[in-house]
Order: C-alpha cells, then structure tokens, then sequence
DNA sequence: GATGAATGAGGTTTCATTCAT
DNA sequence: GATGAATGAAACCTCATTCAT
C-alpha cells in the first residue's frame, strides 16, 4: 500500500544495493590509485562513496577482499575483448598491432585498464590470487601474441631476432613505461596511445 | 694500532658507528625492497640489522629518513660512473650500448642498481627529493644519451623514427621490464643484461 | 715531575669535580626553571652543562637525585640568614617587616630564591623529601614569624583580626603572587619588592 | 520516549556519546589533578572513563587537546555568574567580598573551580590559548573589581594605600595560596573560604 | 540493510639509563 | 673520571574491524 502512490519503492530499493557495491568501488579505486593499498584508510573509502564505514563489510569483509574485488571487478569490465584478430596478409606487424589496439588505447575505458595494470604493478605482488587471474586473463594472450606476431614479424623480414620470442614481456614494455612514468611524474604525463605507436615503430619499423 | 684514524682520544669506538649505520642501511634497504616502505616496521629492521629499535633514531630521525638515507646512499654507491662514451665510428648503436652498459650490467653493483631503481620505481612518488636526485643522476644523463644516439642511430640507417627522440624514456623500458617483471614473478627471475641485450636487438636491429 | 714545568696539574686536576658539578647544577636548575621536570631531558642539561651525558650520572644516579640536590644545594645557598631579627620597639610591623625582608629580596641571591620556591611551588609535589626540608627551612620560619608579629601587630593596634595567626600562611602571599604571576606572564614581570611591600601596606596600612 | 531531541534515524544513541565524553572528561581532569599534564598517560584516563585508549581519539585528537578541552569546558561551568554586583552604599568593602564571593566559594561547584584555577596555575604555560581565555574571562573581571573596591575602599577610610590599584593581582593572593597549600599539604588542607575571609579581614579591616 | 561509536593490536618515536672504551 | 652509542620500556596515536541500535 504505501507503495502506491511513489513509483519509487520505499525500503531497500531493490538496484540500490547495486548502486551502493558501484560507489564503493569506484571510492575504493580512486583511493588504492592515488594512496596505494596500505594508505588507503577504510574511511576515506567509506566517505568517498557517502557510506558509513560499517556499510563496506557489508559488501566486502576486509580491506584484502575490498582491494581484490575492485580488481577483479576492473579485469571483467575491461579485458571484455582482448583477442587480437590475425593480421591482414600484405600488413606489416607494426600496422597491425596499432590496428588492433586502437580500440584498447582509445574507447572509454584506457584509463580503468591502465588503472589495473598500474594496481598489479604495484600492489599484485601482495595479492597472488588476483595476480594469476590478471596474468591468466590478460598477460598471457599477450605474451602469446608477442611470440606469434615475432614469428611472423622475422619470417617478413621485419625483424632480424628472436628476441620477443624468448622475452616476450618487453612487448608489455609500453605499458610499463606509460603506467610507471605518469605515476612517478605527474606533471609530465605521457599520452598511451603516443607510447604505444612509438614503440611499435621502433621494434618494426616505420614501413607500411 | 688498530685506531690509526682516531678522531677522538675517548669514548666509543669511532670504527663501530661506521658498521652499526652499515648494518642498518642493509637490513633497512632488504626490507624496504621485500616489504615496501609501509610495511617495513622499524622493529624488523633493527632485529635484521642487529640493534634496538631506540639504536635506528640515533643514526635517522624518522622512519622517512631512513629510506631516504638508504636510497640516497645507494645512489652515491652505485651510480659512480655512468658517463657513456662516445660510440665507435663504425660502430653500430646497439652493439655500442651493450659494450657501454655491459660493464653497468655485469660488475657487482647490478643488484645494488636494479634495486635503487626498483624503489624508486615504488616508492619514488613518496619521496619527491629522493625522486628528483634521481632523475637528476640516473634518468636524465640516460634520456639524454637516448636522445643523442638516437639521432645517430637515424643518421646511420639504423633507426627510421624520431620516437626515440620524442620519448626517450622508452630506454628506460628494458629495466622497467626486468624490475616489475622479477618483482611480480620471482619464480621467473629475468636476466638483466638478456633483457637489455635483446631490447638493444629489437631496436637496432642485430646488424653489426 | 711531569707537573714541575707547569703550576697546573695536569690529569684529573683536584677542583675539577666540584666544578662540573656546579655546571651541572646551573644548567639543570635552568632546564627545570624553564621546562619543568618532566619536561626536562638529561641531554640538554648536558649540552648545556658542556658535558656527555654520562657525566651527570658520575653525580647524580638518576634524574629525580639530580632534581633534589640543586634543590638542596639551592636550599643551602639562599636561606643561609632567614633569623627575622626583633623589630624595634617604636617601628610599626610593616616597617619593620619590609626593612628586614630588604636585603632578602634585593641582594644578588633573590632571583635564586625565587628560582627555589618556584621549583617548590611547581615540582614539590613529587618531591616529598625535599618539599619537607623546604618547609622546616624556610617555612616554618615563616610561619613562626607571621605568627609573632600578627600577635605584635594586634597589640599595637595595627591589626584587628587573628586571620594571620589561624592562617600564617597568608604571609607567603606576595611570594606566591609574583612567582606564579611572572611564570604565567613573562611578558609582564612584577618586580618581587614592589609586590612584597604593596602587600605589607596592604596589611599593616601605611602608617610609620 | 526516551529519546525526544533524537537528531538522527539510525546509528547508535546520541546521548550516549554525550554521557562517554562527560565520562571522559571527568576521568581526565581527576588525572590531570593528581598528576598534572606531563604525567598523566592517556591510557590511565581511558581505563578510569572505562573506556578504549582509542575512544579517547574518537573525542579530542590528541592529548594536547583533551586538556584544552577539559579546561575550556570547566571554564564555561563554572564562571557562569561572576560579574560582582555593586557594594551597598554603607557596606564595607570587605563585608562586601565576602558577601558576593560567597556563593562562588560555598556552591556545588567550588571545587570545580578551584581544580581549574590550580590547572591553570600549574599548565597554564604550557596551553598560551587556555590561558587567555581564563585570563580574559576569570581574571580581568576579578582585577577590574580590585582596582574599583580598591578606590572605593580608600575614599571610605578603609584602605590608606593605593597597592591593590597598582598591583590589583593581589586580590588573586588567597586563592593561589589555598590552591598551592593544598597542592603540597594534602594532609593538612585549608577551607576556601576561610583563607578568603581572613584575606579580606587582613586587608580590608574587620569593621563592618 | 545501514550506521558510526567503540575497540585494541600494533606502529612510530622518546628518553632515562647503562657500559665498553 | 669522561664519553656517547646503545638499550628498551613506555608513551602517543592510527586504523581495520565489530556490533548495538
């Protein structure tokens, strides 16, 4: 009944629990980006969002659990569609690879995906579990690309090593440059786009 | 004779400062390198360096100059000569940085260097002072260098972008990789000088 | 014979000690003055002492000896002639008092003697022996006193109530009023004689 | 109905937060008392307020600040009515103190006020602030009356000497010394009152 | 569900005191 | 005697977590 007259519903909405787990977490980011895990207080968090402290255990029982359930949050939004596509025969790999990772580099979520590479670089070593999801799910197609793509690469004649076949994280090497300098110099942020096409015309080659 | 240097006709030996502050900055450089500086408890760093806790304050006021004592000490240490050479005439650019770093990456102090730069890397945003001490002695000599043999490495063939130059901090990535990468995975251990010989390679090409 | 060429003995010279020791005194009596006991730290009554902080434990075996004995030494130093002589037959009681008090508060020992009574006054709380050394030494003196010319005083008309011989201690008034007046507002100093006598007129009236 | 003025839906009882900070400052002025600042350990206040050291935080941040808090809140209790009706036209000036002081030295709340005047005697220093205030609203009223009754009383024959208008603190004299006395003789305490009415018969005569 | 007062383990720092030199 | 490096108990304060309302 007294439901009736407001659309509304009174008590617990039923999407409010939703909302309140989404402003939780966007706090929680923001907080872990900008003060990292062990200076990131429950109660800016909680202030953050507009929650009292007690409402996070609500929805996560430690600040360990808050830390990664963002994560794994961020890595179910963001790594969406990753799998690269195969090059277009006559392509160069460079080409290809800015290609398939503009949409990466540009749509609206670069920042939360680099937001996750910069809390696994520098909080996943206290966080194993979340750790090996990231890199199951996120590293190693990359680092299966980074084999293919050399092989295909050497075999073109655009590279002469084997080097990103044995060592095929420096293909992540952009990232790392991007993630750890804009942390270290904010004042002198790098564009990622601009890092990645760089690098990429450094390994292959500017040849089209 | 064992006090040839005396300073001082009295008191404590002036010989054993000298080693309790050594024993100090080592206990408090590997837990600052293990645990990062939050969780570094200054208990653990004395029982580790040997000493009572009150034993730390004597030598640094705070916990902040602690870190700041080990870093800056460690940047006295270990970046004596970091001055590149001038290349070879004849001398292709990557073979010139794996001859000119290889001494950097091989001597006894590789360790020493990657940890300096693995706490600034994680630390270094804390830390403005230590930060901009070394960028100044580490980072700038080495984007310089980058810039310089870039336009060389242009000039002789060996290059077809000016990216190097637009961001010379991409010199930077091979130790970026090495760093986070063995401290994500320290099952893995990456080879520093591998991973730089093969950057150098992906680069410059392994033409000779 | 190593002494023949020189009149000053060389080694520990025999008025050495006592001279330490009398550095010690002022500067811990200075600490205390300005900081309080617990307020007071060993090694700044050292630095100001211009010696180790070792040394003050060759005199005193803990903080709260070295409290007592300037308190002491300070007790024997000022109160050496406090005997009130008798007035004068035909001299009024305030007379009397202010010119038997005069060279107690204008001889060079009178800031010591403040200085000694603020100590009192301040720390003797915690210092039970030396409160009741203080008081059989200086106060009950005093207490006697005030006693003796309050009876005079009624006699002769100058007072018409026993307040101060219920109350003797109403006669510690005017020492009370400028110690703890000048430790409250350093910035406005009473003149210790002037309060003393302003208080003895306010008693005995003006009347010579 | 107990809870009327309830200013908040849900969350734990406002009134008990009131009833914890009374708690807090009733166990924290009784150490301050007996201990003074220095002494007094914040974990000694929370025990005797039976509550958590950390509660205390929860109420003032830090200890600095529970004393200002305490001082400034008896400041507010106890001198509600201080300022001093005007004497009657035949009235001695001493009958006249006694008369109005009464009530602020017979009251439920003598004690309170005694306890803030001895903490402000003896912390005052250290708390510039408290201090202020206590002089702003405790003593210059007390000093302005002196110096008004001081006239008075010399236009009525009462006094023949202008002191107490040069140096008006001496009005303060019996309260510092039933403060102090009783600080350092707990066993031999003497009655405010008392001291205070054998004060005003000293100065003021006993004529009525 | 939501709140925020309360808790107390745990961290940093201080400083009186000791003792090898 | 004199020194000052070393000690460690003890103080202040923080903050993740709990739970009565």
């Amino acid at each position: 009944m007294p439901d009736q007259t407001n659309p509304r519903a009174r008590g617990p909405s039923p999407a409010k629990t939703a909302e309140t787990q989404a402003r939780i977490c966007t706090a929680a980011l923001n907080r872990f980006l900008s003060d990292g895990f062990e200076r990131t207080r429950m109660l800016d968090v909680a202030r953050d969002a507009g929650v009292a402290k007690g409402t996070l255990y609500l929805y996560f029982p430690t600040k360990e659990a808050l830390f990664e359930g963002v994560l794994t949050q961020l890595l179910g939004e963001t790594v969406a569609r990753l799998e690269f596509s195969a090059p277009d025969p006559d392509e160069s790999t460079g080409v290809f690879l800015k290609r398939s990772l503009a949409p990466l580099l540009t749509d609206d979520k670069v920042a939360l995906r680099l937001s996750l590479f910069r809390l696994i670089i520098f909080e996943g070593a206290r966080f194993p579990e979340v750790l090996s999801a990231y890199r199951r799910v996120v590293m190693e197609p990359i680092l299966k690309t980074a084999r293919r793509l050399s092989q295909r690469a050497r075999a073109r004649g655009e590279l002469d090593t084997d080097a990103l076949e044995r060592l095929p994280m420096l293909l992540l090497a952009p990232g790392l440059v991007v993630t750890v300098w804009n942390q270290l110099f904010p004042d002198e942020q790098l564009a990622p786009q601009e890092v990645f096409h760089a690098y990429f015309d450094l390994i292959f080659g500017r040849r089209e």
